[in-house]
DNA sequence: CAGACGCGTAACCGATGAGTTACGCTTCTG
DNA sequence: CAGAAGCGTAACTCATCGGTTACGCGTCTG
């Protein structure tokens, strides 16, 4: 499991805008450099150099067909960021640290309605 | 179809450190943040910042007990930010467009191994 | 109680990133 | 074949980010 790619997916996705592109890449299948600009209300190279990211971490593949680059998503990186994110998610094993630690933080958390009496988690950045 | 924390997760998970900082509190359950601090080449400082971004992205809380901060682990928006990922990694609809398109640049992709470009950012130096 | 300890924050700085306009290259078209 | 269409890139600006050092504040301890 190298995860290789998660760096580069994470790095991509961190973007809203590039995200939104992701999602319109999927509904719509295969759609051209400028109409996917005409969908954002940035210019059209904000949006091509999104496109390169988004190519170079092989999140997006283009074909050029006559004067027009048609993008096609490739979910193969979102998958492997998946992946790295499913150790978080399936894991038990912190549950079980939780459990065995028993903070208060956690017992809060888990109950989400009992008044806090230290309340000694939420203070700085104010 | 809220995906709020989204964007803070991914955000959050975009930063080299701030992804071993969680794989590290996954393994050690609960970390006072000196500790963590000293588990990095970086300053302490720079830990403290990226413990904030953690926190305020959610994945992350922290105890005080007496002078120090007990960090744990909350993969709740990491699971949210996975269900995201879902969409793209589930849905079937992408492969039938594709597959119906034809694409050359889908065949390559299909018939030879994507060179991986290497950047081991990711195994974490604990 | 003075001083060490633990941790967060402020102030500052270089690097990165996302946006813009201007431009160039290739491909279609009248 | 000249010009429009479609995209990418270069050059530049401004905001954000990640790092550092200096500092402040609460907590433990001899």
């Amino acid at each position: 499991m190298s995860y290789a790619s998660v760096v580069d997916a994470a790095q991509a996705i961190a973007e809203p805008v590039r995200r939104d592109i992701l999602v319109l890449l999927l509904h719509e299948g295969s759609v051209p450099a400028g109409e996917i600009a005409r969908r954002f209300s940035i210019s059209r190279p904000a949006i091509s150099r999104h496109l390169r990211v988004l190519r170079e971490s092989g999140l997006v593949r283009a074909e050029t067909t006559g004067r027009q680059r048609l993008y096609v998503l490739d979910p193969a990186p979102l998958a492997e960021l998946a992946g790295w994110l499913a150790q978080f998610t399936s894991d038990p094993a912190w549950q079980q640290r939780l459990d065995a630690l028993e903070t208060e933080v956690y017992r809060t958390r888990r109950e989400r309605a009992r008044p806090d009496p230290a309340a000694a988690t939420e203070q700085e950045t104010a």
